[in-house]
DNA sequence: GTCACCAATAAACGAATGTTTAAAACATTA
DNA sequence: TAATGTTTTAAACATTCGTTTATTGGTGAC
């Protein structure tokens, strides 16, 4: 079957590309020639440069979400009503994260893309990010917050974005500080190694005291 | 003096336009339709748009790392020769960055451009940024080591980039997230609202527990 | 007043972009 | 085998981009 092959060897490219250049510095010339197949076959198999762009996250967070689906499932069976432990929340969060791309070696592509999905303007992959894959997100947080009900819904709100900026902050520019870390501490760190860095700090992060001064900020008018 | 002007009308245009679109959405004739400028003038006062997109970055770096070595003597005046609290630190990087920009009312722009520099490919800003601003990060970084003994220096290292990414991936990712904010909880949240959620957990994020398992990663053969 | 210098302007350049077209090659089915 | 539908291909399309050029306008020096 041609087709499929070509579908998937211009995504393979086109993935590697987005994540080391962003999107609008990634040609479709330089993707199509790279994968060797027509340059006409983007427009031709996926309509559009931005339907491609599309593609390359859905190849990843189709998988993801029902990955974590299942697991959040597994989990509320588990604890039947209870609340389940903050920690163990994030953990069965970063485990389907590093589960999905672990087939095609690519977590460290994964974790690109998920930076750019934020950094890069591409009002459309935001738009269709939040629709196709905002439900698990609030399943999620919905977890959280009975994990964490010291915390007021405001502040755990900021406190989740915190940490999600650690994240994808730290994964997604893992090669430029690798590279310094290893230079300077000599010193060679795995994404796995990070994630195991990042437990006790994105815990204490959630869990820190709340601000002092107004506990409550200034209500808009309702 | 017409030349002041142009230069900074073209500058002033220059960071929203980035700050908003990044920097390859952004097109020279769309800058200087917008500042009301010949669209050969970016070419003949800077060079080229790489050199454009350094002074844009240079208009606000260049100051704040005047104040911020400016606060940082006045604190080792203070201190004399004692360790600084890692929360003075903390505090004193806060009060620099946030000074700066106060004259333009342009926070929100500079958050956002401090993202787009670390996300966004661009090599050559990334090089600029490293040879002209990294000695004021090098001195912080040697305040902090004071600061926190109990961290060995590569834990340190990555926990730094940790609350790093926290900070510059919510404050340039700010908007989206207030709009989100405001119509789930009516709380409006200022900049300054934010540097006060984000005291503790930064704090809390650099204390935390050293994580478990092997304390020593894999040394690279030396 | 004219000469020299700097800035602003309009126009054009060459290169690169995403997309479309029309023909060819291929595969599938009857 | 003939007919049909799908995929690949090469070429061209229309834009858009950053940059350069040549000209004009304005300003201060002597």
């Amino acid at each position: 079957m041609a087709q499929t092959d070509t579908v998937t060897r211009i995504l393979d490219t086109a993935e590697v590309l987005f994540a080391e250049r962003g999107f609008a510095e990634t040609s479709l010339r330089t993707i199509t020639s790279k994968a060797k197949v027509n340059l006409a076959a983007v427009n031709y198999h996926f309509g559009s440069k931005k339907s491609l762009i599309q593609a390359v996250f859905a190849r990843y967070l189709d998988p993801f979400t029902e990955r974590f689906h299942a697991a959040l499932d597994a989990l509320e069976q588990d604890y039947q009503g209870q609340t389940i432990p903050l920690e163990v929340l994030l953990e069965t969060m970063a485990r389907s994260v590093l589960e999905v791309p672990a087939e095609r070696n690519s977590l460290k592509v994964f974790m690109k893309l998920l930076g750019l999905a934020y950094s890069q303007a591409q009002g459309h992959l935001r738009r269709y990010i939040q629709e196709h894959y905002g439900s698990v997100f609030t399943r999620f947080t919905g977890l959280v917050r009975k994990a964490t009900p010291e915390l007021p819904d405001s502040e755990r709100f900021w406190r989740l974005h915190f940490v999600l900026g650690t994240v994808i902050f730290t994964l997604s520019g893992l090669d430029a500080l690798r590279d310094i870390a290893e230079k300077d501490f000599d010193e060679h760190v795995s994404v796995r190694d990070l994630v195991r860095r990042l437990r006790p700090v994105v815990v204490a992060a959630l869990q820190a005291p709340l601000p002092e001064g107004a506990t409550e900020s200034i209500k808009a008018a309702g």
